[in-house]
DNA sequence: ATTATCTATAGATCTATAGATAATGC
DNA sequence: ATTATCTATAGATCTATAGATAATGC
């Protein structure tokens, strides 16, 4: 993806030539830790794909972990909490409209480079199995099934199914699962598509799934 | 887990102490395999779980990448689609028995010691993004679609929330995703009760939300 | 003087191989 | 003689540090 970059001469590079090196670096490392893990990637590997000697890395992070977790920062779960929490769950909206807008809303914040790298780096290095990554996980569950509860309490949609908990589950997990499937960071575009059509022929299903007899047509 | 075990003299070992050597050297690749990736797995650590010098695996395997791909062999993906398609889905039992016995069948094909350590050893090296594992998933919900697609023809589920790979993802996903979250290597017997919670009760929301409105009491 | 880079290197670890050693099975 | 182990080691990494070098900003 990047030139080889010819290796600089010793001493300060001149005004001209230094770019942002630290977030250049944070780039590089987000890009190789996804492709290969932290143990599969070394500090010398994101030196050399940013075109700087490997000892200039611990001018601006104290160690390979440092580097990790700053690259981890770039982009964690709180995305998806956001985009979530970020929806108009207001009765105005029919729950038809507003679980379809929640899918394309996930799908946006995860369809993007760095969110695909995250996807991948989370399942690389165990991240999956980190409390934090479980705590965003709750939240969203919860945040969506006190939506639902509001639904309920108001006869929006079907009471028996399951209860709030339930219903956020099958709603989102299957939109979680195409990222972990084809979402990741070296999914193809055509994986992509699948992904995005799968999520979103899902909340359909779900919208259809959990309107009224009384409010079908 | 393993004590450190002393090291034996140079020499053949009496066969009294002579085990299976290279099966425990499996169990152990797959162990740590599934804990730390593959780069984060030194052949030397391998050796070391089972109390053997480093050396003895290359009389066993050809090197890292045999032993690697020989324990991945050892609980392949085939398990899930055999678990599957060893349902009995004759329009006897009724589609809301086999969904729920879909559901625990997997289940119970998962969340062993060994279907646990694949499901974290295919989330750290990638294998989620592996052709043969996303033959496997398509193979699934392939064969679920089909029993699906007879069942719509029968009038036995409801037509109106989508077709047969729709239902089919719609079952699947919410239950793999479980597996996901909470039945990998490292997961707490407290994630691994969630887990189960969530796939049952959702194979449970998803029989109600098929069953049609004449067949409901 | 400070900052941002480099070169050189120490010391740890990794994969893999060569060759020694001792029990087994013919 | 063959098999299953060991010890020792080569040669390639890897992380991290020390100290040189040259532009910047006061």
């Amino acid at each position: 993806m990047n030139r080889p970059a010819p290796r600089r001469r010793p001493g300060r590079p001149a005004k001209a030539d230094a770019g942002d090196t630290k977030a250049e670096l944070l780039r590089a490392a987000l890009t190789l830790f996804a492709r290969h893990g932290y143990a599969g990637t070394s500090v010398r590997a994101i030196a050399r794909e940013v075109g700087l000697s490997e000892s200039v890395l611990y001018a601006h992070f104290p160690g390979k972990q440092a580097i990790f977790e700053a690259a981890l920062a770039l982009g964690g779960p709180h995305i998806t909490v956001a985009a979530i929490a970020g929806l108009d769950a207001t009765p105005a909206g029919s729950p038809a409209a507003y679980v379809r807008d929640l899918a394309a809303a996930v799908l946006d914040a995860w369809d993007t480079p760095e969110g695909r790298r995250l996807a991948s780096l989370a399942a690389r290095d165990g991240l999956m199995h980190d409390p934090a990554l479980a705590d965003a996980i709750d939240a969203s569950l919860e945040h969506l099934a006190g939506v639902f509860r509001r639904w309920l309490d108001d006869g929006l949609i079907r009471d028996d199914l399951g209860d709030a908990d339930d219903l956020a589950y099958a709603l989102l997990s299957p939109i979680a699962h195409a990222r972990v499937l084809w979402l990741h960071d070296d999914a193809t575009p055509a994986q992509r598509d699948k992904a995005r059509e799968r999520a979103l022929r899902h909340a359909d299903l779900f919208a259809r799934a959990v309107t009224p007899p009384a409010a079908r047509g």
